[in-house]
DNA sequence: AGAAATATGTCAATATAGCTGACGTAAGAG
DNA sequence: CTCTTACGTCAGCTATATTGACATATTTCT
């Protein structure tokens, strides 16, 4: 029986198909090198937790909510959806399992008592931090092998990244060294 | 206060291991920063394609194995599944869909005959194209708002993020003129 | 007070992107 | 001629996301 296979492959290897490609734009070439560089460093940074929350049975969902819910105690759901920019019910999901299993818990607002209020357990913090460890780990081999102020210009970048719809709340929420740093603007 | 801004890698050079508690401690903070920033600074890049992707009924997935074709052509099969870390049959669906489609296509290799060389097509390399000016742009914004060796900080960098066992194919990519920049061995 | 808006939960159906395991086939290598 | 490699494919499963509809408190507005 013949197979697909067969059918897709054109006969004759030759010069491939768009062979005059890409000469377009000289400057765009090198921010080619930043998609691909980018690309290979997010897959590896978020590699090392992956690993770890195996154990615990959770994915990369649970670590972003626990993650968030770790560094801004009492956040409320909405405030955590509009980090995530993801839908509630995907939430829900991921939260349901982290409050079942004791790593994060929710207490009604004390002005709005609609609200959720989401913070971490002991248990909670303790898995945030040892992720966080582990990830940091990257990080410090990283700036140990870069010259001393590639740590601000790393962080300088990254934030330029963000949109800048949001780039204001990301930083108000760095630690307050780093923050400062541009604030002369 | 800083004398001299090295920008040559320290290559090989081990970091030194935690001189102090203390010293840990301090140096533990900042990196929860940079995991935070790493995190959204990610979500806004890739958030740019998918917009794009979703004209075409195309995800992530198709975005990711458009770009490496289109940026390695003759790429086979296997290179392309250690590149995405992503086994065959997570592969094949989405790759199948770029062949039918006429975005990408495979001939036999010349050499070894059982390899299937990918190659963009015309169309294809149109919207590889397309998207990487699209993600280009906010590269082209950031190094606009930094300082002008904001751009070799952010290579080193994002390559320096990636596993070391990849990181000298990642950087055999990139283009000649980044490339080069680091060859001091 | 009553209506409307808000914050959240939940049910159902669906899409996408990944996985493991098992099996098949053509072609290179010993 | 066997073994291994490079790939394709079937089947079934999981994780993460989506849209749409509806329910329930609670706050806010008129």
């Amino acid at each position: 029986m013949k197979t697909i296979v067969e059918r897709k492959l054109v006969k004759g290897a030759a010069a491939p198909p768009a062979a005059g490609r890409a000469q377009t734009e000289v400057q765009n070439e090198p921010m080619v090198d930043f998609i691909e560089l980018f690309f290979f460093a997010y897959r590896d940074f978020v590699g090392d937790a992956d690993r770890l929350l195996e154990n615990y049975g959770f994915g990369r969902a649970h670590h972003r909510v626990l993650h968030f819910v770790s560094r801004r105690p009492g956040l409320p759901i909405a405030a955590l959806l509009d980090i995530l920019k993801i839908t509630k019910q995907s939430l829900n999901r991921v939260l349901k399992q982290l409050l079942d299993a004791g790593f994060v818990e929710a207490r009604p607002g004390a002005i709005d008592r609609r609200q959720r209020l989401l913070f971490a357990t002991a248990n909670g913090a303790r898995l945030a931090q040892e992720l966080a460890a582990l990830q940091s780990e990257r990080f410090r081999r990283v700036f140990g092998e870069l010259p001393p102020d590639a740590q601000d210009a790393a962080a300088d970048f990254l934030l330029a990244m963000v949109n800048s719809s949001d780039r204001e709340r990301v930083r108000a929420h760095l630690s307050p060294r780093r923050r400062r740093r541009d604030e002369i603007a």
